[in-house]
DNA sequence: CCAATAAGTAACATCACGCAACTAATGTCA
DNA sequence: TGACATTAGTTGCGTGATGTTACTTATTGG
C-alpha cells in the first residue's frame, strides 16, 4: 500500500519526488514500511507516466500534487525495485499536507538511508524546480491557497537559494500581476498582522524583459 | 545502420532530436532509409542514457553534439521501435554540419511523416531548448566556433520566438562578459563587414539578479 | 560619386533594482 | 502603562539596466 506496486523486473519504474516546506526547509516524502524508500510504481506499456505519477502522488500524501514536472531519467545505481530505467516526477505539495501512516517528511539535506540511484533522484529535485520555477507558479504550489507575502518570499528564498530583499521583492511582484489581496489578516503572535493574498495572475501586456544572459558562466 | 539498432520489444528506447539551425530556420535530423524516423536505439539494462544518445549523435552526424539535454519522456502513441517507452534527448550542432548518407536535415515547421510519438518529440524540442537557455550556451553551440553578432543575435531571436533590440542586446551582452572578439572579419556580400566573436565566458561577480516574475501567465 | 545595405555606436529617457530609512501594528516585560 | 522588541509594509533615492531613436562606419553595386 506504500512503496513498490509490482516489482516485475525489465520494466521502466516511475519514482516520485514529492515535496513540501516544511519548517522553513524543503521536505521530501518518505515510505516508512521496512526499507525507506520514494514510492514509486511499475510503468507498464499501457501506462502513461505522468498518470502513474500523479496517481502515486494522489496514493501517498492523499490529494493529488499541486504541480508536477518530470525529472532527468536514470539508469545508474541501485534502484529498490530493481528497475532498469527510473523516470522520476518531481511533485509539489503545501506545507500543509501531514504525511499518512507509513509515509513520514525528510528534509532533503537530512535524508534517511535511501537507495542510491532514489538518493539521486531525491538531491536534484530542488534543480528540477528551479528549472520551471520561472516559467510555472511552482512557489505559489508550495504554498496554501491564502498566504503572507513573507511566506512567499521565504519559498522564493528556498527555491534560488539566497536572500532576497522585501522592498524590491514586492514591487516586482506587484508588477506582474500575479496576486490579489484577501481581506483577512493574519497575527503571527509577536509583530504587525500581515495581509494575506492569493495566487491570482491577470492578463498582462506581453512583459518582453530582455534576454537572461547573467547565468551564463560556462 | 542509421535507426534502428535493435527493436527487442519490452525496453525503453533513446531518440535523438538534433537540433542545427540552416537559413534562420531550426531543423531537426531526419533518417530517410526506408521510412523516416528520429535515430533511435534500444536502451538496455546495462547502458547509460545520456552515453547511448551521445553514440547516436556521433553516428548519426558524423560528430559529436555541441550539447544535449533530456527532453519529456513518452509512452504514448506509435514509436518506430514499438518501444514502450521513449527517452528523447535534444542534442545540438553547428550550423555547418553535413547530414551523412541516409540522413536529412528538416525544418521543424515542416517535418516529414513521422511516427506519432517520434513527431511529437520533434516538435517539443524547442521548448527543451529554451526550458534550458538560461542555463546553459545552447544558443553558442547551435553556432561555429567563431561567429559574428548579428547571427549571435539571430540564434537568440529564434529560440526565443520574438525580435530582439540590436543595441541592448549587444549591452547585455558585454556586461555579462560572454564573448571576446577576434582579430577577423567577415564580408557577407554587401553592408559593413561584421567582428567575428568567440564564446569566451569570464568568471563575473555573482549576477544576483532579481527573479523572475514576468514569465509566470498562469 | 551616390544610393543601398548592414554593422556598430551614442545619447537620452525611462524603468527596475539595491539600499536604507521610515511608519505601522502587534506582543512582551518591567 | 510605557518602553522595547518584532514583524509587516512603505517611501525615497542613487545607480544601473533597458528601450528607443538617431547617428556613424564600412562595404557593394550602380
Amino acid at each position: 500500500m506504500s512503496a513498490a506496486k509490482s516489482r516485475r523486473s525489465g520494466a521502466a519504474s516511475i519514482d516520485l519526488v514529492l515535496c513540501a516546506v516544511r519548517g522553513g526547509r524543503l521536505h521530501v516524502l518518505v515510505t516508512t514500511t521496512s526499507a525507506q524508500a520514494l514510492p514509486f510504481a511499475r510503468c507498464g506499456a499501457e501506462d502513461d507516466p505522468e498518470a502513474v505519477a500523479r496517481e502515486l502522488a494522489r496514493h501517498a500524501s492523499g490529494q493529488p500534487a499541486a504541480w508536477m514536472a518530470q525529472g532527468t531519467v536514470m539508469a545508474a545505481k541501485r534502484h529498490p525495485g530493481d528497475a532498469p530505467l527510473s523516470v522520476p516526477f518531481v511533485g509539489v505539495v503545501g506545507p500543509a499536507v501531514e504525511a499518512p501512516r507509513g509515509m513520514a517528511w525528510h528534509p532533503v539535506q537530512a535524508l534517511p538511508s535511501l537507495a542510491p540511484r532514489q538518493k539521486a533522484m531525491a538531491e536534484s529535485a530542488l534543480t528540477t524546480l528551479r528549472l520551471h520555477m520561472d516559467a510555472a507558479p511552482v512557489a505559489f504550489r508550495l504554498l496554501p491557497s491564502v498566504f503572507t507575502l513573507s511566506e512567499l518570499q521565504q519559498v522564493y528564498e528556498l527555491l534560488l537559494g539566497r536572500r532576497l530583499h522585501k522592498a524590491s521583492f514586492r514591487r516586482a511582484l506587484q508588477a506582474a500581476y500575479l496576486v490579489a489581496p484577501t481581506d483577512d489578516w493574519r497575527s503571527e503572535g509577536r509583530g504587525r498582522p500581515a495581509q494575506l493574498f492569493r495566487y491570482a495572475p491577470r492578463r498582462r501586456h506581453a512583459g518582453h524583459r530582455s534576454v537572461r544572459f547573467d547565468l551564463l558562466g560556462r
